[in-house]
DNA sequence: GCGCCCATGGAACATTTATTCCATTTTACA
DNA sequence: TGTAAAATGGAATAAATGTTCCATGGGCGC
């Protein structure tokens, strides 16, 4: 245990096991150079792999692989594994210890409050399932497809959302018009009735997105919606509106159904542009 | 190996295993329903833990543990750990591959597609347990806190990231300035050391946003970093980086693990500021 | 309060995974 | 081109991990 490999001693943590790497694996046998490179570049499977899996993936015999472990300066794979491994776990947050401190302590625990988050954001996904229809997300990606220019609209928590759309259909080569509302413009003019737009507003609803959105409806722009709530003002004159639900915590919202629905959203209506 | 408990069959995704999860966890034995509960909020343990482990963590003999996971409708314990383990391997097929299946049928069946995104956003939240340690984010969150004005910098991808920050930290009253490039402006003099800063960039990584933090930190500034890749540049100079890892579908990106994690870091800045 | 059924934990067993050993091949050098 | 040393892959062995089985105990209905 002590000694391998010229009395060279194990890494105790995954900087120095990256530093080791590099030091070595230039006077490495061919075998062994190979171990290094695929390791190298795909550090994060060894938690999660077998020797033969790592050696397989390097194009080694699981033997070399170990002897690979060995030159790095551990005392074979389990050992390697072990540190990787241990960097998932160690930081293991009591079970009991969560349930205790529910309240306003939530923020004092930065991991807890962090897979808080990860849990209400695994709630949002599984909801957008249940609220959007497969008919529904189609229809609305065809719409907004069918437009000359589509107009993207959001204010406050729901700028996040537009803004991630402008930045995605804008790389798909979709001519989009983020409506930022920084100068206070009037784009009415901007909007003709060949245009598709897409508002995007929560509870308690932005009045001057309602406001747009419904003067651009008047002008016979194909709007499309999507809220967080069936009470929202869009239903009364968007073509369609689709509703997601953002679990919370300590009354934050993450934006997780809302980024995801809206990523697929504009995947489709870029591929729907392409086809035209 | 078909039938189990009443002819129940295994999840095939990390989707489908939450909702089965959910779905029988109120009518299960006591001890059962501790793994129940532990798993569920400690899905992304499954992957590099043994029965041993995920059995002792929640308090229960392995052999209930293996129970559990036949409730749940898997085989046993290494059914389900291959579906967890997937998730890091299944993305291992060459690139090339990956960019040959642009799937056309994928983007013609868009509730296809929308249950893809929202599967990699479960991965993507899964993956943020692994990569970000509770004292890393503790870190992060006082260094930020103590800035007497944050300033935010993100573009492209990261701009919809860090505008969602703007709004929350906004929304808390911390005195935030989000660098939106817009307008070209030298930023430079708005800048002390007194200040903090988060700059967020995703690989290939911004040019800008990397010269503007890098200008920051030799003002001295202090500079966090968030970013998806080890070969970032903000390492060089940033105090600290955290690391999320968003899975893609069809080459397209979610924001899952990067919003739900600057949302975390939020509330944690407001509340650390709150108290000061 | 009695007996039955189900849940539970530990021990035995089976399987997978890691490691070592050795025969064979390759490489380096004279 | 011959020889020694090093490297390699596969087979044998050792260790660990996963799974099943069964005796025990506790809860629930009768």
């Amino acid at each position: 245990m002590s000694e391998n490999e010229g009395g060279l001693v194990a890494p105790t943590n995954i900087t120095e096991t990256i530093e080791r790497l590099d030091a070595v694996s230039d006077d490495l046998p061919k075998r062994l150079k190979q171990c290094a490179t695929f390791t190298r570049r795909h550090l994060h499977l060894i938690a999660v792999s077998t020797v033969s899996d790592m050696a397989a993936a390097s194009g080694v015999a699981p033997s070399a692989y170990i002897r690979f472990c060995q030159a790095v300066g551990f005392s074979g794979y389990s050992e390697m594994q072990a540190l990787f491994r241990a960097q998932y776990t160690t930081f293991r947050p009591d079970y009991e210890q969560r349930l205790a401190q529910l309240g306003p302590e939530l923020v004092r625990d930065s991991g807890q409050l962090q897979a808080e988050f990860a849990e209400a954001g695994h709630k949002s996904l599984l909801s957008i399932g249940n609220s959007v229809t497969n008919e529904g997300l189609a229809r609305v990606a065809e719409g907004l497809a069918q437009g000359r220019v589509l107009h993207l609209l959001g204010m406050r928590r729901a700028y996040a959302v537009v803004s991630n759309m402008a930045y995605l259909l804008g790389k798909m080569d979709v001519p989009v018009l983020l409506h930022s509302g920084v100068a206070r413009l009037d784009v009415a003019p901007l909007m003709t009735a060949e245009d598709s737009m897409l508002a995007v507003t929560f509870a308690p609803f932005s009045e001057e997105v309602i406001a747009e959105a419904r003067a651009a409806a008047e002008r016979g722009v194909a709007v499309y919606g999507l809220s967080d709530s069936e009470a929202c003002p869009l239903f009364e004159f968007a073509r369609e509106v689709l509703l997601v639900h953002e679990h919370e915590v300590a009354g934050f919202r993450a934006l997780n159904a809302s980024i995801t629905l809206t990523t697929a959203l504009s995947v489709l209506v870029g591929a729907r542009r392409a086809e035209h």
